[in-house]
DNA sequence: CCGCTTACATACATGTCGTATGTCAGCCAT
DNA sequence: ATGGCTGACATACGACATGTATGTAAGCGG
């Protein structure tokens, strides 16, 4: 059970460092099997070969170990959405990409607790987290330009790029409560992109 | 504080059912002015003039009230939903009526804290609560005719209903979450409007 | 070599949920 | 009418969980 962790030969600052991650872990693997509410400090902390005192003294509380552990996770996304987005043969079919990549992503339980129910539950409003935030105005940035080019319509661009993710994201989590996530991904990744089709320009 | 409560002269039936709506709607105020997590039971039987026994014997737990909250709302929502339907011309302008009603609901702060944000995290996908799965399969039910009249392209019709209302939730956060909503809700109105083209078939 | 800060551990106070038990009013059958 | 039974609560209790206050050991700077 308690990982022996051996700090054996390593500085202060590298074992904290290391510390901290282990937290971190831990408490995504919690907070992800039992929910925001239903996990415990204790058994976190003592997961990760420490004590509640290590958690208060590194994060403050509960919600700010939730928000590192949300940090963790947006990173990841953000990687994710780039590499999908510079594998794309140009910028409209790379919004696409990201779109598709967004509902591909909350096939993965973790993202789908933390990052989907419990977090704008217990932070609140996501776009106002500092990941998405950067997200949303990486996608109104690039649909600038594809309105500048013309291609898609004169649209409000923070409105478009908001109803975008907010697409993307109910079929993310349709996918994800679906009973059989394989069949239903292709119906609504489908559905996306018709529906974005409306953002187009005509011709 | 305590509204002392009479029920003088009511049979026990009727009492018994006055004092399960008085606790619904002391817990909805709770519920949205504390959160789930925060709103003590103590607290909201003690508005309701009762204890926390008659709580447990009427709803079983504390999700068990949330649920009946929930569906009181939903009710209240279906209404509103379905008079802004009925209100329209067509079929098709019905159903962006609709999205733009969902719209405008969701600037409550009751229905964003405990439709949007609480309900999920403690009850699970909105998808499966009675009310919502009604809502939903109407919208099926309505695409379907508009399918057939040639208005809409020939869609997965499940997954463009879901999308279509993910697109009018997510436009009703960001209304929720604006400091002006006043000023924000007409710029997404208008990209929803735009969004939901993309469902039309062409010409 | 000394003091101060960092990084934890430990003990405690508080508040909450759920359950088990008690109680009282009213209806129903005899 | 009456005695038992059931529904509708109230009360008491136990198990936990969070947050905080306090203690302590290690290392680094001066």
């Amino acid at each position: 059970m308690s990982t022996t962790h051996s700090n054996q030969s390593l500085s202060r600052a590298e074992s904290a460092a290391a510390n901290r991650q282990r937290l971190i872990t831990a408490a995504r693997a919690a907070f992800a099997r039992d929910g925001y509410a239903g996990a415990s400090m204790d058994e976190m902390t003592a997961a990760a070969g420490l004590t509640r005192g290590a958690l208060y003294h590194g994060f403050g509380n509960k919600q700010g170990l939730l928000a590192a552990v949300i940090a963790e996770l947006d990173a990841e996304m953000a990687g994710r959405l780039a590499e999908a987005r510079s594998a794309a043969p140009d910028a409209w079919s790379g919004l696409l990409a990201e779109g598709v990549a967004y509902i591909r992503m909350a096939l993965d339980p973790e993202i789908q607790r933390i990052m989907l129910l419990d977090g704008p539950a217990v932070l609140g409003d996501p776009s106002t987290w500092p990941g998405e935030q950067a997200c949303l105005e990486r996608t109104i940035s690039t649909m600038a330009r594809l309105r500048d080019d013309g291609v898609i319509k004169p649209l409000d661009l923070e409105a478009a790029a908001r109803l975008f993710n907010g697409a993307a994201l109910s079929a993310a989590l349709w996918v994800a409560a679906a009973d059989d996530p394989g069949t239903v991904f292709p119906r609504a990744a489908e559905a996306f992109r018709a529906l974005i089709d409306g953002l187009r320009a005509p011709q």
